[in-house]
DNA sequence: TAGATTGTTAATCGATTAACAATC
DNA sequence: TAGATTGTTAATCGATTAACAATC
């Protein structure tokens, strides 16, 4: 893998840097000019993508911008090139291996997930400690004792790991992978890890993100009860459980 | 379910407009609030908490301003009263019934959550397509043929659906849902969903996390290279796939 | 009292949105 | 040509951070 050619933008210059937002919006755009492509377009403007995404056209131009690929007054991109210079961009052809702690549910889960490899991510190992699950294989990909995972990201210059332990369980993990060189990590259990200055944690929070879906939801249900004549929504007679 | 007194706040005031990053961040609080309660604390600051969870002591106290829980100065927050305040603020006393549609391995995983409930969400029922799944319980919960559930959903006011299926029938089990007066999705599939307007839909999308995962990893990396001096980490040896 | 902390208001910062000239 | 669209700069909006009086 040579990481300077990973993030190259189509017009030669130096990466920019990209907002967090903007970041999580490229790989929609993608999505949507293969479906666009499949439909038949060869080109394509940010109000079409703007319309599909229920985004706006001016920021998706924004967006599009920190891509580095041209387009033109009146017509728009050519597809082929905007699709090659988001991938270009987003480092999808040059992959990077990551060893994954954890094989449980989750775990499974997300060795099963094969797109993830036209994304740039391939999780080459497991790693648990439960010896029922150690040697066995998960979606092809073997799973070993935790206590190889060190030296091996080490001798394999793994960069990546992903974590998908129990909550109690996941601090030790980050420290064996920190020691193991692990430069990112994507952290699915629910707790904040701490790990050195120059190790990447990204948290994938289930809790943190029900959170903000219930109280989305609270919110709409309460303002409709608020616009006089409308009652709330609520159920209001019993409801058999499971 | 009492909606009227869902996200009640402590002080007795109607719930404020909270931003998203904020909601986000109060289960940490909470998580950490337990912690600090096993470890024998009786008061807590918004430092200590800043300090755990590396934030801005101004926006921890920013964000329990919304929560409603009168603090004292020199001395902090009761940690009780602010545990109770965010635990009713965050709905989690009253549980929200939800379906899950798609019973793979990411529905599984989820199916298993059980501190979901402790959060507000109880996951009743799952339903799918396939035959060979329909009749047979995952973590104890009933899969049900996909069929039934707008009629299930409207007669037990089921407000809440979580899709774990491909992208490809992701919108299909949205319209159904819909249909079956759901009122917020959290949408596991890698695809943006059109629905009614007053139909919320959260998408938790796996992919769009990856590419900021990867990118602030590609920055880092970049960044190091670029101070003089110092040579770029990547693996230049050939590494040994599955 | 002195000093840490809350509560709140003001300043800063960054992302989104608007405006508009250039252009095909 | 007319009009849609890009590229880019300015304005707005909202979230974070700083400042500071009140207080225990």
């Amino acid at each position: 893998m040579n990481i300077k050619t990973q993030f190259n933008r189509a017009d030669g210059t130096s990466p920019k840097i990209v907002s967090e937002p903007t970041l999580k919006r490229l790989p929609l755009y993608h999505r949507f000019l293969k479906e666009w492509q499949a439909a038949g377009h060869e080109t394509v403007s940010c109000t079409d993508i703007g319309q599909d995404l229920d985004l706006d056209p001016t920021q998706v131009r924004k967006d599009l911008e920190s891509v580095g690929v041209a387009g033109r007054p009146r017509i728009g991109y050519v597809l082929t090139n905007l699709t090659d210079g988001l991938e270009k961009f987003l480092g999808w052809n040059n992959v990077n291996d990551a060893f994954l702690v954890g094989a449980g549910s989750m775990g499974s889960a997300l060795l099963g997930y094969r797109k993830f490899e036209q994304c740039g991510l391939k999780i080459v190992s497991a790693f648990d400690l439960d010896p029922s699950k150690i040697g066995t294989r998960i979606h092809g990909k073997h799973v070993l004792p935790l206590e190889k995972l060190p030296n091996l990201a080490q001798r394999m210059h793994i960069l990546i790991g992903i974590i998908t332990v129990p909550a109690a369980e996941a601090q030790a993990v980050a420290d064996l992978m920190v020691e193991g060189g692990i430069r990112a990590i994507w952290n699915f259990a629910p707790i904040r890890l701490h790990a050195p200055e120059h190790v990447i944690i990204h948290n994938e929070d289930l809790y943190c993100s029900l959170a903000a879906l219930s109280q989305k939801l609270f919110a709409t249900l309460q303002s409709k009860s608020e616009k006089p004549g409308l009652k709330p929504k609520a159920a209001t007679t019993a409801v058999p459980s499971n």
